[in-house]
DNA sequence: CCCCTTGCTTCGATTTTCGAACCACTATGC
DNA sequence: GCATAGTGGTTCGAAAATCGAAGCAAGGGG
């Protein structure tokens, strides 16, 4: 791979922030490109990898193929026979993410206002 | 400021989606570097330019701009006499991605085993 | 054999991010 | 008055991340 900086681990020093606090990890980590929007498509269904590129318009497969072993080496998601699939680990970071759909609804309101 | 994309809205098409669903608006905007963690950095308290990159060890002074000024247009935050505040709507923000503090601890016992 | 699909990799072009230097302004101290 | 230090930024060339079209190797029909 070595297209770029190392998969943050939580434990770890982290771009912004040496502590190694968890947070930090999971926000460098959820902060690159399309990374979270790969996880919510893998949440409404497994992918392959032309899937996954077709649903995310315009998104690279260099980046693709990056960010799917960035997640599988956070252990997020595994490639199986049906394709890209997230763990346990990753079905719950998605739960984690769920009220961001939400709040992402208030704020279209809010900015229809 | 010109730096780069426009600033995601709700209702408008953005990066990987041309849909306009909030989500995809949220996701494009916080998956930009620094965003999420600047929203972090405000909701443990009001902060000022300089402190803000202080506390965001080797953030970009001209990101941050960008960033500060994204968010401010997104109305997710403000600056007052003491700083950059969050909004209301920023407040849900974080309480939105509350959850995800809870899940980055559960990923690192994991990430330990 | 040909054609289509798959999961990727390669690599030059483009965009984003970096970071040190700098500007304008407001104290505060002497 | 004059220096010093703090503020909120901007500028701009360099470095890193991302893009995207082309290509590769493998597999499955027809």
């Amino acid at each position: 791979m070595d297209t770029g900086a190392a998969t943050p681990r939580p434990g770890a020093p982290v771009r912004g922030s040496a502590s190694g606090r968890p947070i930090m990890a999971a926000l460098d980590l959820l902060g690159r490109r399309w990374t979270m929007r790969i996880v919510w498509e893998l949440s409404q269904a497994p992918a392959g990898f032309r899937e996954l590129q077709r649903r995310c318009e315009r998104m690279s497969s260099s980046v693709l193929s990056t960010r799917l072993e960035e997640l599988a080496q956070a252990r997020l998601l595994t490639l199986r026979d049906d394709g890209y699939r997230l763990t346990p680990l990753g079905q719950e970071l998605v739960d984690a993410l769920r009220p961001l759909g939400d709040w992402s609804r208030r704020w279209a309101d809010a900015a229809d206002a």
